[in-house]
DNA sequence: CAGACATTCCATAGAACAATAGAATGATAG
DNA sequence: CTATCATTCTATTGTTCTATGGAATGTCTG
């Protein structure tokens, strides 16, 4: 076997290490910030020793490290470049796979039933931010919210939006955005808040995109961070 | 299963169809062009049978089409963005897995002895060539040149090295590139010229990587091109 | 239409992978 | 130092992936 092929093999590990639908959520979930084996666990639906066993794998790919804390182990990305990795394999899988429409169309079927509300381009926000038209609101956990967030946003966990509502202006329009383009928080927020009559649309980018972009981002001190890690 | 977890199934189907050596081989030989399953069976060094099957995979996956041409079946990439995915791929690796550096390094470790004269950047070829002072060297076998290639280059197939001397400049650099940066017929090339006397260096990327960063590239007429698909 | 050729399909055996449960390890708190 | 908790390791089982060889399909040539 040449050194070529070898090559090669090693490039195919940590594509197969991508190969499974487990590892990617626990991917995304770590896009949004470092985390605890059984915080990861339970964003993606995993026992905690299946999940453990995920990310040995990514970690044997070199796509994510470890780090103890005290009892926990704390994983995170590698390289922030994975999250546009990601966001590349998704564009082409989305132009080029039937299947994907199909399923994207599904997942955005609920809402946006007129069609007549496109989601939020990165252009389009950064303009109604600097202009102050628009008002930015983060949906995740606040625990994901304090690893990092976009400027200026106001974050209500999805689960509390009913109960935190004197936090949004009612004289601007209003854009959500969560974890990525495949995160059903911000499509679900947008159809709660349209119901309660407020002008909002969906970011059609999350916060990993953003600042894989190199975007500006904000984030609590660090202490508060990592006290968050602890599930 | 939710719609979301189907999504990243999916999507994890795809990035398995990039998990495999002798797939990627394939598709780095189909970035430099369309071509016929024997072709590919050849320059991936697998049997047709395997291939082909190899071939159904990335179809599924819609990484290739394929179509009839008379008795051959020519398969090309379906998007130009797989390029660029199978490049971030190679940079994620390197920067995070010590596998890969070893792997690289014994790749490159015969020629270059010396290590004082690096691999040329892109920005340093643009320069070198709009001032003239570059001449460029396509080792590439020529059917693979015809089906496109950076303009002004030279096509001398790696085999043909010493019968076509007569077609490289001895007053100026010579730059050789060939099918990416694994490939090793541009350091193969380079290593051969040295020692007849040649002040030459390698290009650090190859034509895939050049075409999709969008700059120009040459090809033959189409009928040639039609032709060389056929092995 | 027969024969040659390129490619795909199919069946099989062996290898690698994934989920699960239970044992083992490492770190902290009392 | 012991109890406890988070995490990892190990073994097992069922599933998926890979390579191989041979049969089947489709296309061209005479």
């Amino acid at each position: 076997m040449t050194s070529q092929q070898e090559l090669l093999d090693t490039l195919a590990g940590v594509a197969r290490a991508l190969g499974n639908g487990h590892r990617l959520a626990l991917l995304e979930r770590l896009a949004q910030g470092a985390a605890a084996v059984e915080t990861l666990a339970h964003t993606a639906d995993l026992t905690v020793g299946n999940a453990s066993q995920h990310l040995q794998h990514l970690r044997r790919a070199g796509l994510v490290t470890a780090q103890r804390d005290g009892k926990h182990m704390i994983y995170r990305l590698t390289d922030e470049r994975i999250v546009t990795l990601m966001a590349l394999l998704r564009q082409v899988a989305e132009t080029n796979l039937a299947e994907m429409e199909r399923l994207v169309g599904r997942l955005f079927a609920e809402d946006d039933a007129g069609g007549a509300l496109e989601a939020v381009t990165r252009e389009e926000l950064l303009a109604g931010l600097s202009t102050g038209k628009l008002a930015l609101l983060d949906v995740r956990p606040e625990e994901e919210f304090e690893a990092g967030h976009l400027p200026q946003a106001i974050n209500i966990p999805l689960e509390q939006l009913e109960d935190m509502l004197d936090r949004l202006p009612r004289d601007r329009e209003i854009v959500a955005y969560c974890r990525g383009p495949y995160c059903v928080l911000s499509h679900e927020a947008v159809q709660r808040l349209r119901q309660l009559g407020y002008r909002v649309r969906r970011f059609e980018e999350g916060y990993p995109e953003w600042k894989a972009a190199g975007l500006p981002v904000s984030a609590q001190p660090a202490a508060a961070t990592q006290a968050s890690l602890r599930p």
